[in-house]
DNA sequence: CGTTTTTGACCGGCGC
DNA sequence: GCGCCGGTCAAAAACG
């Protein structure tokens, strides 16, 4: 279908971008620490918080975040492992930053962070019923990649997965965002929409 | 008209 | 060695 613009019509999809000043994806902040593999699990009903970490750091204090690791990052074996293995802190470097939302969604799968992704390709996995759908940054040398499934136990739920670092700036520029000085973490505080 | 979506084929890794 | 499984490619269609 075709990309639906930021920051329009606003109805019940982006609910939560539009009623929260804070954006869960801070793109700026892509690519700062060592990042391992991080899994989030957002537990937002309608109008809760949604967190803006960064990956490679670990959820702050501040809102009704739970790191997990569930099902979906057992399955990688190789990629978890190596990660896993990183995050017990004997792995060497690897050179791709992972990540992974779980959020609520009830009508939309693909939620707006700024970025354009092109769809490349879609396969359903063995232990759910639901297909998961690839996408990749759609700008020239950004080899981000992105993978969105709907979790097989709570159909309201989707899970985003992010791999890699964005070596240019978001369509949607960050206006302001603020670094924790302890942790190095970023947190978007609002966004900027060309054209808005 | 350019870009994205769609969809099956293809391919490589891993387990048996 | 083979088959399953997950990830990617690529061609054509669809969309704005």
């Amino acid at each position: 279908m075709a990309y639906r613009q930021p920051c329009s019509g606003g109805s019940a999809t982006s609910s939560y971008f539009a009623s929260r000043p804070a954006a869960p994806f801070p793109s700026a902040a892509f690519g700062t620490a060592a990042a391992q593999l991080d899994v989030f699990e957002c537990l937002s009903d309608e109008g809760g918080a949604v967190p803006a970490a960064v990956p490679g750091a670990f959820a702050p204090p501040l809102m009704p975040v739970e790191r997990v690791v569930p099902d979906a990052a057992a399955g990688y074996s190789s990629h978890a492992r190596s990660a896993a293995a990183a995050a017990a802190g004997e792995g060497p470097a690897r050179t791709t930053d992972r990540i992974a939302f779980r959020v609520r969604s009830d009508d939309e799968e693909v939620l707006h962070d700024g970025y354009k992704w092109r769809k490349y390709g879609k396969k359903s996995v063995k232990n759910s019923p639901n297909p998961r759908n690839y996408y990749r940054c759609s700008t020239e040398g950004c080899n981000v990649k992105k993978r969105v499934e709907r979790d097989k136990d709570d159909p309201r739920y989707v899970v985003t997965m992010y791999e890699g670092v964005h070596n240019h700036v978001s369509p949607g520029t960050i206006y302001y965002a603020t670094q924790d000085a302890a942790s190095g973490r970023f947190f978007v505080a609002g966004m900027h929409q060309p054209g808005h």
